[in-house]
DNA sequence: TATGAATGAGACTTCATTCAT
DNA sequence: CATGAATGAAGTCTCATTCAT
């Protein structure tokens, strides 16, 4: 993770992961049959870290704040790291099938969540849940390009401005009229 | 761009780019001092392209509208491409300084023309113009991330999805209270 | 043999020899210093293999008919293996010292067995013995090209056509006169 | 050649071929797609080198003399490299298709030629023909036998051996009785 | 006997870049 | 403007071998 981060996706060489890791080259071929398993390995590390089911005694807009700030929460710096990855591993879903595979498992996995959230919550403020998952998909949407925004433009981001912008977006998709 | 679109970034190797262009490699190194310079050249192009003013004489809605559905219209083959490419570019920003340097010029550039934008929409809705920046970097974020799920997930986005969602989300944030 | 047969000399590598084995790389170099001594102790095991002596009671033609017919017999699976081997490891002799010595002492054995049939036979026909040497090293020429005609390009080889040759090739050695 | 006869099949590395020639790894791959592709050119050098055939206006058994002096004589080195070469691409020919596919058409070449010297002189000797092919497969054999003997154990090999032999052996074939 | 981690060397290959022509 | 030869660096991977346990 430190080294693509580092480095991008390309620039994860074996031999840059096996001096981070204190290693040698041929015994990280030992631990891993190439260099794409050892990729493949963090994207499916990331996957699961992101994760993340809001706790289910909370009430559907708290619940909600919760996935939106878990997911935007930048400060400490192995997230920052983590997030630097997700961007890279999403450029690399472009042209690769197996990192494809995995990006869409985790999309899947949080749309799932997102979407059953906003199905409570449109309930609770007596809305049709009809475009749920356009709804699911677009914060998704927002998630995703507020990481563009704050690792590859980091000095124009107003310091906290994501989660508050994100929280306000998702308020609007729940009360809007069915039409604009 | 064709290459990388199909590439990526790394993998847009010098020779690739030379059969596709039906050229030799050296020729290639004839008319760029190097591959960073090539990719460079490419990645201002794509800002070029990025660089849509709506119409003046519209009203602000409009002129938004117009924003975002020309951002989102996916619909030809050299949009597509150009939109993988944008990927890639934004993944290479986050470790390759001068390709950080073109993104954020683009960044500046796209939201200071949704903050005017939106400027006036506040107006004319006669609400504060105080979080102008942060809706138009929220909308603006919400556009990259449909890149994202739109390329590097097609098949599980709904046909036209994109630009209806962004436009409410887009309302949602002018029409909304200060405070959730 | 297995593996050797399958892959070739350089190909009959430490960790495919162990995986045959169902041993780990690790104990097959506990049993064996290096993969040199693998090899040839496969060597020197096929050599045995192949010290065939004719029954003491045969007469000459007999005795001769039995050791071509011994050594060209590919029916069984075992035997094609070890004749595969046998081509490699003559390959081997061609550049690497040690298997060319246990190479040489496989062809002195046979050819002393061969020898000295033929100098029972020429005796038998009343013909010189003075080219026995000869004789016998055209005749193992003459088993060994079997050899590879049958391995290397079975599927011009008619079924069953080695033996018979080779036999009227001997027969045609001892009942020719001494100059052409 | 030079490196494959002195270091066989596996030992010919690319780095050693360069070295040889005096050229960059990096030069060789320039020229050649793969290592593969080095080695099925030597292999396709020598099968034009071993496409002899012996002048029209030669009556049969003379043909047949200059196709035998003209595969034994290995006096000159380049020949000797020739010919360990053709040993351990026969040993390669085991395990390898297209070394194996370009195995067989040097075969079939050689015999086809064996063949047709052989019909016209049994046709002169007034011997059935129907054996021809099987005669001129042994003759091959033999041939291919002497390259072995002569090549991995040459200090056990007269001088000037293999020719007369064979010889004889052709001419026991033509003139042997149909069954022994 | 047996395992599994570890090393270091070396092989194949690709590439950005240069240069003579 | 164009080619093709050439270089040198770097990267992925495989292996024989060693060693602690």
């Amino acid at each position: 993770m430190n080294v693509m981060s580092t480095e991008g996706y390309a620039g994860a060489t074996i031999p840059l992961i096996a001096k981070q890791a204190g290693l040698t080259a041929g015994l990280v071929h030992y631990h891993f049959d190439s260099k794409q398993s050892i990729l493949l390995a963090l994207v499916h590390h990331l996957l699961e870290k992101a994760e993340i089911q809001p706790p289910a005694d909370l009430d559907a807009l708290s619940k909600l704040t919760h996935f939106i700030d878990a997911h935007l929460a930048l400060g400490p710096k192995s997230n920052r790291e983590a997030v630097t990855c997700w961007i890279n591993i999403g450029a690399e879903a472009t042209h690769q099938k197996e990192v494809q595979n995995a990006y869409r498992q985790a999309t899947e996995y949080q749309l799932s969540v997102l979407e059953s959230i906003f199905d409570e919550a449109l309930r609770l403020k007596k809305r049709s849940t009809k475009n749920k998952r356009e709804i699911a998909l677009g914060i998704l949407a927002a998630i995703e390009g507020c990481y563009r925004l704050l690792i590859s433009a980091p000095d124009m981001i107003p310091q906290g401005f994501a989660a508050p912008t994100v929280r306000t977006m998702a308020l609007g998709l729940i009360l809007a009229e069915p039409e604009i």
